[in-house]
Parts: C-alpha cells; structure tokens; sequence
DNA sequence: TTCCATCTACGAAGATTTTCGTTGACTCTA
DNA sequence: TAGAGTCAACGAAAATCTTCGTAGATGGAA
C-alpha cells in the first residue's frame, strides 16, 4: 500500500509571507496589484515582487493562471491553515507547547481592550464545548 | 537632549534560539556543555555551535566571561523578553495584532488539556485585574 | 619537557533570502 | 506600422544564515 506523501507546506518566509497576506485579503491578483499594494508600506521594486511570486510559484505557495497576458496569482492554501501552522511552530520552538506560555507572552506588554479580553474568554468557552 | 538609542534586540534566528534555550535552561554554559545539550536532539558539530556563540556575542545576543579558558556563555536578555518579543512579533507580522486570532490559531488542531483551558481563563483574570 | 586533549579564532563553502537590472515579447494606439 | 507602455523570464549581486575544517594556543599528565 502507498501513501500519497503530502509534501510539509514550506514555512513561508518574513517576505513571502507579507505576500501571502496580500492575497489572502485581495484575492488573486496580479504582480502589479500585489506590488501597488506592499509599496503602500515600504519601497519595493516591481521586478522583486514578481520574482519573490515566482519563487513562490516553484516552492507550491501560490499558483497562477495564466490565461491572461498579466498572471493571476493566489495562494495554494487557506490563510487559516498556514496561520495555524506558523502559530503551531512558534509554540513547539518557543514555548514546548504551552498555550497559556505563548498567550501571556502575546499579552504582555500590550494593552488588550477588555472586548478583547471578552473574545478569548468566549472562545475558550467555544474551544471547550467543541472540543468534545 | 540626547537620548540613549536602546539598539533593537536582533531577533534570533532558527539555531540561535535552540541556543538560546540551551542557556535558558542550564543557565552560564560552556560551547561544550551547549553542545552536548544540543546534540542530544540532532548532531551538529562543536564548532558550529562555538561559532554560533561567536556571531550571538558580537550581535550583543549574549555575552560570555572569559576568565576561565573555556568561555562561559549568558544570554544577554532574560527569557521571559526575548518571548515576548517573538510572540509580539508574530502577532503583528501574521495576526495584525489580534491576539484572540493568534490564540485562536494556536489551540487549532491541538487538544490542549482541561488545565490548559483552566489555565488560559486563569491568565485572562490575572491580566485583566492586573492591568489598570 | 614532551605529548595529548581541549579550547578559541578564523576563514570559507554552501544554502537561502532579498533585491533588482536587462532582455525580449506582447498590446494598444496614434 | 512604429513607438510607448506593460509584462514575464532570467541571471545575478548582495545579504544573511548554517555548517565545519584547520591552525594555533593552552593546560595537564607522563
């Protein structure tokens, strides 16, 4: 029996993943697009933004259509799952898998709005009722 | 007025945080004695973890006596800031901020234990009375 | 004193990341 | 149809990270 191995989603980098952010809230979008908005925060050339994409093409982050002459590109997987990966591997590498270690260090020095506050309480209530 | 320009604490890579554990929890260790501890996970040269501690002390990421031949090693910061500071990161660079989205991702595809949860409403009491 | 084990310093190779210039192709328009 | 603007592809430089070999100094034992 065989099984399909499925390749461990690269961890993207510092720069790819300010990419990804941009697809994940634009949708799939051009290299121009993807470049007009990052150069809001920072300079960047616009042939770095195409060649960081097509370097992500490679490695499987994104893929593209390109039916169109200006290639459409979007992320392979749902923001939610590579979230939760880098979360998951920030509390293996720093934490030993204490949650409570990484949200009291998350929280510190930082001032949550008691909304906030609020949130996470219900979503331990959620957490707790799933769960199950 | 002159101020003093606290430099940025560099943000320690892949190895120099597992080096960086190291000397979080044995405390003023020798190359050797990181080494050691090190090789227990995974096989990695005495030098490169001799020149690892080099490159951290020249970024000021720890400081070592050198009174005895054998340098002994410290992490410049405690524990506690340097996680804060990658927590925070992360929080910023992947949540925007939110930390009941980091918390969220976190605790997703992973059973945290009932004391985890007790422990989680717990730390959100304390921050929340602490806090004015 | 001589030799062995241990230590630091140094240099450097290889890998990865980040950045951008140049080239050639395509498209629209005057 | 010629030129201006836009695009992908490619190569490559620069920066950073990771790894380790070698050389030379030092300390203790025989």
């Amino acid at each position: 029996m065989f099984f399909s191995m499925k390749p461990t989603p690269h961890k993207p980098t510092a720069s790819e993943l300010e990419i990804l952010r941009v697809l994940w809230t634009r949708g799939p979008s051009t290299v121009r697009e993807v470049h007009e908005s990052l150069s809001e925060k920072k300079e960047l050339g616009y042939t770095t933004v195409l060649k960081l994409l097509q370097i992500m093409t490679t490695k499987g982050t994104v893929r593209r259509n390109e039916t169109q002459r200006a290639h459409v590109y979007e992320a392979c997987l749902p923001a939610e799952q590579t979230k939760r990966q880098l979360a998951g591997d920030m509390l293996q590498r720093v934490f030993e898998g204490s949650a409570s270690q990484l949200m009291m260090h998350a929280l510190a020095g930082r001032k949550a709005s008691t909304e906030e506050i609020e949130e996470l309480r219900h979503l331990l209530d959620e957490y707790e009722r799933t769960r199950r």
